[in-house]
DNA sequence: CTGGGCTCCTGTCAGC
DNA sequence: TGCTGACAGGAGCCCA
């Protein structure tokens, strides 16, 4: 389910009442992805520093702070924690994040709960795609390994027209596959990807390195839109996902293509087309997307 | 190195 | 009503 938007609405709905929280407890539930990689208990103590998100993923800095709930000895200080790093959150197929209370109905999908002096961060995630992983930075050990092959934020300056098409001219692989594999250019998935080349009038087939310099400006220039437009809509939700305070997302009333196989295209009634591409459905208009 | 396919897991829905 | 198969927002990993 999340893919930029929705992570980012995440994002901004949890990060208030995070920042300078501290944690009392960490439980698991079933496993996810990736292990923790670290004892749950040793992160009591830890300071929440203000999260960020990179691609999909967000990164919840922990600073180290006094473990309270660790027993001492009377006249002795309170064990330090030994921890500093942080959390590294992905939201995999079904995953969502719920802050302050308990989440409804979701008791059995619950995998992850960070409890804090500020109120608890639930891990709801039904598929267990997901994953919280620890890691000691986030240019080091695991987060480092995990972001290092991504590519550019969309809302980077960086990432422009000619970045785009240079990039594309390196592979030979249809458009929107190379758009999925988030080395090129970060965020988009399979509806925002499916939405971007409907705004950039781009057939999903077209082999990247034949999109021309114009078309590669004006696709990037759609990936932003659509995904600033998801973004201000609170993302899409299909299923799954809410933002931490519950809030569904309306962009996918929205959506011009996803999920409209058979339907009139909006823009030029001819019916809109379903097809496979890398084992993920592509929705596309055969009149309004030109190779 | 590139590209294609498989895989993790649970839930939902269409069709018989 | 109940069973079966297809499909679902991701992306790491293995193989040719």
């Amino acid at each position: 389910m999340p893919e930029l938007p929705e992570v980012e609405v995440t994002r901004r709905s949890v990060a208030g009442g995070l920042l300078d929280a501290r944690v009392l407890e960490v439980r698991m539930g079933l496993p996810l992805r990736w292990p923790l990689g670290r004892e749950p208990h040793t992160l009591a103590g830890c300071v929440c520093g203000d999260i960020a998100r990179r691609g999909k993923y967000l990164w919840l800095p922990l600073s180290r702070g006094v473990d309270e709930s660790t027993e001492h000895l009377p006249g002795l200080p309170a064990k330090a924690s030994t921890a500093a790093g942080g959390l590294l959150i992905h939201l995999g197929m079904s995953g969502a994040l719920s802050f302050g209370q308990a989440p409804l109905q979701r008791a059995p999908h619950e995998h992850f709960r960070l409890v804090t002096d500020r109120g608890d961060l639930w891990l709801i995630d039904p598929r267990r795609f997901g994953a919280v992983v620890w890691s000691t930075a986030v240019d080091a050990g695991p987060a480092a390994r995990l972001l290092g092959g991504l590519g550019l934020e969309p809302f980077d300056a960086a990432f422009t027209g000619a970045h785009l098409h240079a990039a594309l001219q390196r592979r030979r692989v249809a458009v929107k596959t190379a758009l999925l594999a988030g080395d090129i250019v970060v965020g988009a998935g399979n509806i925002y990807a499916c939405e971007a080349l409907f705004a950039a009038g781009i057939d999903p087939r077209t082999r990247s390195d034949a999109i021309g310099r114009l078309r590669a400006e004006r696709l990037a220039t759609a990936i932003r839109a659509t995904l600033s437009k998801a973004v201000a809509l609170g993302g899409s939700t299909l299923r799954d996902f809410r933002d931490a305070h519950g809030l569904a997302g309306a962009f996918q009333a929205e959506a011009a293509v996803y999920g409209r196989a058979g339907l009139p295209c909006l823009a030029c009634a001819t019916p809109i087309r379903r097809i496979v591409q890398a084992q993920r459905s592509t929705f596309f208009c055969p009149r309004c997307q030109r190779r």
